[in-house]
DNA sequence: CGAGCGTTTGAGATAGCTCAAGCCGGGTGG
DNA sequence: CCACCCGGCTTGAGCTATCTCAAACGCTCG
């Protein structure tokens, strides 16, 4: 078993959590996307009942598949992995939390997949039985929930047509203009996109080994959509290039 | 551009409609999933604004990615695809409802997929403007929205999980073993699967094409783990053998 | 300055794609 | 009732994208 499975990828150093928790505190915490869902008197709840974790290092596990699941999290700063592992070990990245993202829904009270940092993050995090009996007293904050679930599923489907129809390269472009759409990781002004992701994760993300990703970003570089400042910090150089790879055939006609 | 292109796949025979609908007849209707999450009361309220739908024959459009979204709808019998057309034009299957599914929730006021009859199919449509204040009262019954959504999601889940790291015949028997699940498509005593779909749907839904499906089902032949009676009719000849296959990797080592 | 991890590139093997041709079964029309 | 036709299915051939194993390179941290 080279690579890839079970535990974990490479850095499997296992450095300890090293996570700060304290409770939540309005002056310093940035709105989120969930909480523009809600009205002031339900942030306010929700708030009374959330804890803010600060993991301040990469590879932390969040929670794993299988554990009971007591918490639901949301994303303040920072970007978490949500991962599972098929049989046979390897590890799929089935989505990446940026800030304002939810995850950490239960299965029969289990969590289903496994979250880790990617990078330093803060996260809420928010006990899921009180959270479940707030919601069936509030249809509002219901609904916002449900609409969030939602976009959670087209954001999958997406995943689906692009795992099921598109090669690496194609895969890679439209990974990039993801995360350009993201200030936190896109520099507009300079083009300079600094992905807080291995090739590892990359690869995992795409469904595709890290060597695969490596050679689809020289191929990119040396069509000119893209220049490698280093490993993680690219320059866009032709957006819209990369936008119609993206729209063109998994595979060229042989003839 | 040969198949797999926009309108549709070979079928497109364009055949019309011949759908008839009637008001919900509380005697006719065998129970179906979305109703077992609910109590009689609310059972009762969704049947006063439901319709039933019954589609003659397969490749039948229930409705398209694009249009305004008026209806939510549940299956009763048959099967319906859910597709999208990626910006190539190929079409990918993102999800097969069978009876007791739901699909066709908006995404801002539109459908953001295509709906169509894979073989003779009745459904149920209800009103999505009169679904939600509904949902909106009742704080229970939306829940039972949610945990359904959540389901389809951890099924989008696990299609990315196939897609992403299984060869066509591991999927492939993945997607086998779940229509084995169903007792409309299988009979266990004689095992025997009686597959709905065409090998177009087949590779659209696992991300491949027609030929390579027909590979995979001739590579499982050889190797003794199905025998197909017809192209739709299939033995299962060993059904943990599939299931092992769907646990191994990926691709085997060269050395 | 050495070790370790992550990245890149190379080489060889192969699964799956595309085009093409033949087959097969069921429905239609004579 | 049979022959034909058409759509779907299968198989073949050639090509290439991607996988795997290897090896070398280069940060970064200790």
């Amino acid at each position: 078993m080279r690579r890839s499975t079970v535990p974990s990828r490479p850095s499997a150093k296992a450095r300890w959590p090293e996570i700060r928790a304290r409770p939540f505190d309005r002056e310093r915490d940035p709105s989120t996307q969930i909480e523009n869902l809600l009205s002031r008197k339900q942030q306010s709840k929700l708030r009374a009942i959330a804890t803010v974790l600060e993991y301040q290092r990469s590879n932390n596990t969040v929670f794993s598949e299988g554990e009971d699941a007591h918490f639901v999290y949301s994303v303040v700063a920072g970007v978490v992995r949500v991962t599972r592992h098929s049989d046979s070990g390897r590890r799929q990245v089935l989505a990446l939390m940026l800030p304002g993202d939810l995850f950490g829904l239960p299965d029969a009270g289990l969590y289903v997949n496994s979250a880790e940092t990617v990078c330093p993050a803060t996260l809420y995090r928010v006990p899921w039985a009180q959270l479940r009996e707030m919601l069936l007293r509030e249809p509002e904050m219901q609904i916002n929930l449900l609409i969030r679930v939602a976009f959670d599923l087209r954001q999958a489907q997406r995943r689906i047509m692009i795992l099921g129809q598109h090669n690496v390269a194609q895969r890679l472009s439209s990974f990039l203009l993801d995360f350009m759409q993201h200030s936190d990781f896109y520099d507009a002004r300079r083009r300079l996109l600094t992905l807080p992701l291995t090739r590892f994760d990359i690869g995992d993300y795409l469904g595709t080994a890290p060597e695969t990703v490596a050679r689809a970003f020289a191929r990119l570089e040396k069509a000119a959509l893209v220049r490698r400042h280093s490993s993680r910090v690219i320059e866009i150089r032709n957006a819209d290039a990369l936008r119609s790879l993206v729209g063109g055939r998994r595979r060229v006609s042989p003839h």
